[in-house]
DNA sequence: ACAAAAGTGTTGAGAGTACACCCATGC
DNA sequence: GCATGGGTGTACTCTCAACACTTTTGT
């Protein structure tokens, strides 16, 4: 890029685009997957839904405008955050020229300490399968990012990143379920979490309301989450 | 993002970065991995080495800025490409604050009609595994870039596009290996390059110097070029 | 006939997949 | 003692990975 900038490029006025991190929240809730949703106030799209998002400071990463939002929106640091995709189609914004860095974050429920309607703007969380019109592209992007999360979900450990900090594997393989939208076999999902290597036993229990209590279990952070590839070449 | 506009958006004057698409143009020649770089004429980092890359007119989408650039750097159009990744770091360009959407492609070394020289910008091929020092945070990217290609190489049929139109298994197994960094083994490769069902014999043969001549190829554009990935959980 | 590259099968090990019953607890 | 969710093992199939020789051509 910058190759080709002219010596006067300060003086230069290019027209720029605006630039705006949008993220994507998710959380499980409710034996359901849902995504943080802000109701807008201003046209365009006035009283629609919208993804939260936000101007970039000029003096903070995308990584931070990212997290600044999030923090804004829920409460929440600290949790799983990836870079998604750069949507910047020449009209997404009927306005002007928007270009928006999209992130996605995966928060535990109970980590959440800055619930809906604790701000001037409204805000709820709608499932990923029953979501009302958005504004903007951000159905697309709303639905690009569960893709991926799906896609993640199968070749990495990330599905934790939505559970408390300690869970049974019947939490687990339930919050698998909700997102991938079908049933595992419990011997087979057991053996291989427990085979990868990834959690640790905490030694207690929970009692739910019936039946045997369950074994609670603690992601270990020095795992390595990620599984190999059925590689298309040997 | 939008939903926190002020409606008076417009009146508002928002301080505005500077968006640039970079590309990362791959191709393969002389056995090796090979990228296009530039030679910068200005400051900041004149003479260094960098990225082809430029701003984003306001009417053009980030592809068609990417393809743009492509066509200015190499004559070609229609090859594979995809968006990298989006680097925003407040001072990743000295002078102003500069993102950039980085987006890699992959050209068939034969398709490539401007030949280094033919512009006023000096610009050349070097070794992915032998790159001079780059400008900016361009090695960081070129290096991201690199992870992206091996990594999609892997589950993926994505390594024709470094190819001309036919081939052969050879020629494919050999770009593999250049790209991989290891060698493959002649018989599962081919066994299960042919089981992927993504490729069809042309019923031509090549005679190259010596030796047998082989059997071309053709990549079936209506072939799935992906491939199923080891799922953490059955 | 020989040099050079193309082409071809088998086997053992490990992972994936399908499948059904006993266990611990609260009421 | 029964309802509820927790926890366990085995057999078959398929894919992976390692490995060496024959075929076709030009010189």
């Amino acid at each position: 890029m910058n190759a080709n900038l002219p010596q006067n490029y300060d003086a230069a006025q290019f027209e720029r685009p605006s630039v705006t991190v949008d993220v994507i929240i998710f959380s499980l809730s409710d034996d359901d997957l849902k995504v943080l949703l802000v109701k807008r106030k201003n046209l365009p799209y006035a009283g629609m839904w919208a993804i939260p998002g936000g101007f970039i400071h000029l003096d903070e990463s995308l990584e931070e405008a990212a997290a600044r939002k999030l923090r804004e929106e829920t409460g929440v640091a600290d949790v799983y955050m990836e870079q998604l995709y750069t949507f910047g189609a020449p009209h997404r914004d009927p306005r002007t020229r928007v270009i928006t860095v999209a992130y996605f974050a995966l928060v535990p429920q109970d980590s959440i300490s800055h619930h809906p309607g604790e701000e001037a703007t409204e805000t709820a969380w709608h499932s990923v399968y029953d979501l009302p019109p958005l504004a903007f592209d951000h159905a697309e992007i709303v639905e690009y990012a569960f893709t991926r999360l799906r896609y993640k979900l199968e070749y990495t450990a990330v599905g934790f990143q939505l559970l408390p900090n300690v869970f049974t594997l019947s939490d687990l393989q339930k919050a698998y379920e909700i997102i991938l939208g079908e049933d595992l076999d419990k011997r087979n999902f057991r053996r291989k979490i427990l085979s990868a290597d990834i959690l640790q036993e905490t030694g207690e229990r929970r009692q739910s309301a019936e039946g045997r209590p369950a074994m609670l279990y603690r992601y270990r952070d020095d795992a390595v989450a990620e599984v190999k590839t059925r590689r298309l070449f040997p």
